[in-house]
RNA sequence: GCCCCUGUAGCUCAAUUGGAGAGAGCGACGGACUUCUAAUCCGUAGGUUGCAGGUUCGAUUCCUGCCGGGGGCGCCA
């Protein structure tokens, strides 16, 4: 409701719906942003084309007969056919001041409730966060963020790896640790020493790869002391994820751990569902799939594997006991898969199969949120000076240490306790906003110098805007509550170009969220602060030279600011009032 | 070999699913601070959207074929 857009669609549709009845569907009916006008309108083209007419024709008649009387003061025909509209400036004003009446600030609420399940994070019990971890957990949390925002109910889902072979090995090196010691090892965060030092240890001692692959057999047999300690692993690995996800402002916590363990049990149920749909067959010993549509190097029939010639199970079960799961006993209509690009075709099969054997059905059905990799500035990979990954927490203290030298050379008179906290959000944001703002599918250079600048689209940047928002209101001294009742008025160039964006906020945030493209949010964000520090610079606010026009600007500055607070939020960023 | 993703200003990225002279930021050049926070703003220069065709009123976007980069292709997850 508060996007003019929305009206002027209906209008539209209802008029070219009596004029053309025989034509209307598939029409664009669109109304878009346009540099020429506030909006246009490019139905003509399309409508001229089925009706026989010249476009420009078609379009002098939708004027002619088009009712928008108290919405827009102006409608062209411009080009080959395009309608330039001009919103009312009292229009655009009542439209603000719903909006700033709004909880949601204009963002209209889902009409169907969906049950949205999203999977992502997804790190390895007993093993380092790294960078690799980075844009599944922070576009996931965005994605959390923003569905809840219109009225989705969410399923939080951190599938981590906790089961497989890498366990024999990670216990007797616990064992031989001692659980004492080997917990306050985990639970200080060196998980990727652990790791490691079992790892080695199995390729160097052949003895102690027996016990690695005895203990394998003890873990799956359900043997009660392997499990224990099993449990000990997931859980110090649990506390240690925690205090990753909350240095970066994740809403994820141990209650949304969802392991590949916990789909053990239904294991043989897939294959026993399988097998009664039909879809089974035996191939070199072992139990597969083939999904039409997909092949090999030799161009033969491409397997999804169910069960190995040995008789165990392969991620391709879990994947699809999780789909049943998913879809039976949590009634998730909408699964987004945050996860890399090159899991795609291995999704496509599960999302194939399930879809075959009848569990995957409209209206359920999984969209594989991909993307794309953190590159360094070589251009390849980002990886630490020794070549490894790089740790999650050593990047993000480094974003906050960054942040914070740059505070206190910028704003010394910061008292320094809250500059700590002030570093934190600034930096911890800027990670995160450089990572949401790139399109996920492609990779994206990880550069601090750009990502903590406070030029061009940058978390800072906007962050900045807010907090001069905020710094307006406390030299006003009076409760920026109060500006709420006001119906602001819009005469300059610079107050109407910010107004018209701000009520673009309702289709910004859905149009992010059905593309699952958080960078989408960012982008108008970042349009949204352009805006307004032109309007900073170009209208007085609190040196307006009337009370009337003082309040009216006042207005602006409230809903600007608390857009920018909201759509930082729904990407997971804070913004403080003062930098 | 087959399949998927990708290629846009010197650099880093956008472009509202096919819309009007392809937009920003950085860098370069030229301007604006006795300031509501100059951590900012304004202006100028910079392009055969990898190449070649096709579809149509209209293509960065869709189709075909090449070229370059990344990834995937039966018992790891």
């Amino acid at each position: 409701m508060p996007d003019p857009a929305t009206v002027v669609v209906e209008r539209v549709a209802e008029l070219v719906a009596r004029l053309y009845p025989a034509a209307t569907d598939g029409l664009d009916l669109a109304v878009r942003p346009s540099e020429h006008a506030d909006a246009q309108v490019n139905v003509a083209m399309g409508l001229a084309k089925r009706v026989g007419r010249k476009p420009r024709d078609v379009a002098e008649d939708l004027v002619a007969q088009l009712h928008l009387a108290g919405v827009c003061s102006a409608v062209e025909v411009a080009g080959p056919g395009f309608l330039n509209l001009t919103y009312e400036n009292d229009y655009l004003a009542e439209l603000l001041h719903a909006a700033a009446n709004d909880p949601h600030l204009g963002v209209h609420q889902a009409t169907t409730t969906e049950t949205v399940l999203i999977d992502y994070s997804a790190p390895n019990v007993a093993k380092e966060m790294h960078v690799g971890h980075l844009r599944s957990t922070v576009i996931g949390d965005a994605l959390v963020r923003m569905s809840e925002a219109v009225g989705h109910r969410v399923i939080r889902e951190n599938h981590v790896g906790d089961w497989g072979t890498p366990f024999g090995m990670l216990i007797e090196h616990l064992i031989d640790l001692g659980e004492v010691d080997a917990a306050r090892e985990l639970s200080v965060g060196d998980l990727d020493g652990f790791y490691k030092q079992a790892r080695q240890k199995f390729e160097a001692s052949p003895p102690f790869q027996e016990r690695a692959r005895a203990r394998v057999v003890l873990l799956q047999g359900g043997d009660t002391d392997t499990i224990r300690l099993w449990r000990l692993l997931v859980a110090e690995s649990s506390r240690y994820f925690d205090t990753v996800y909350r240095k970066l402002g994740v809403r994820l916590t141990s209650d949304d751990l969802q392991g590949e363990s916990a789909y053990n049990d239904a294991l043989p149920t897939v294959v026993e569902r399988l097998r009664r749909a039909n879809l089974l067959e035996t191939s070199n010993g072992a139990e597969v799939v083939f999904p039409p549509g997909f092949t090999n190097r030799d161009n033969a029939p491409l397997p999804l594997i169910i069960r190995k010639q040995d008789g165990g199970y392969n991620y391709a079960t879990t994947d699809l006991a999780c789909v049943i799961d998913r879809v039976e006993r949590l009634g998730a209509t909408l699964m987004l898969y945050v996860v890399g690009m090159p899991q795609a075709q291995h999704l496509s099969m599960i999302e194939t199969v399930a879809t075959a054997a009848g569990w995957l059905k409209p209206p359920f059905r999984m969209v594989h949120v991909s993307f794309g990799n953190v590159l360094g500035s070589d251009r390849k990979m980002l990886k630490s000076r020794v070549g490894d990954a790089v740790k999650l927490v050593e990047l993000l203290d480094e974003a906050v240490s960054r942040a914070d030298a740059s505070i206190a050379e910028k704003s010394p008179e910061l008292p320094t306790a809250d500059r700590a906290n002030v570093a934190r959000m600034i930096g911890i944001g800027a990670v995160k906003y450089a990572d949401l703002s790139n399109d996920r599918v492609k990779d994206y250079v990880f550069d601090w110098d750009r990502m903590l600048s406070f030029d061009g689209n940058t978390a800072p940047y906007l962050q900045y805007a807010h907090a001069r928002i905020c710094s307006i209101f406390r030299r006003w001294g009076r409760s920026r509550v109060e500006v709420r009742g006001v119906m602001p008025t819009i005469a300059h160039q610079k107050e109407r170009a910010l107004a018209l964006w701000l009520l673009q906020y309702d289709s910004a945030v859905w149009d992010a969220l059905e593309r699952h493209s958080p960078h989408r949010l960012c982008t108008y964000l970042y349009e949204l602060s352009t805006r307004y520090t032109a309007f900073y610079e170009h209208c007085p606010v609190l040196k307006a030279e009337t009370d009337e026009l003082r309040e009216s600007r006042l207005a602006l500055c409230d809903l600007s600011a608390r857009i920018l607070e909201h759509g930082l939020q729904l990407l997971g960023i804070e913004s403080p009032e003062q930098m």
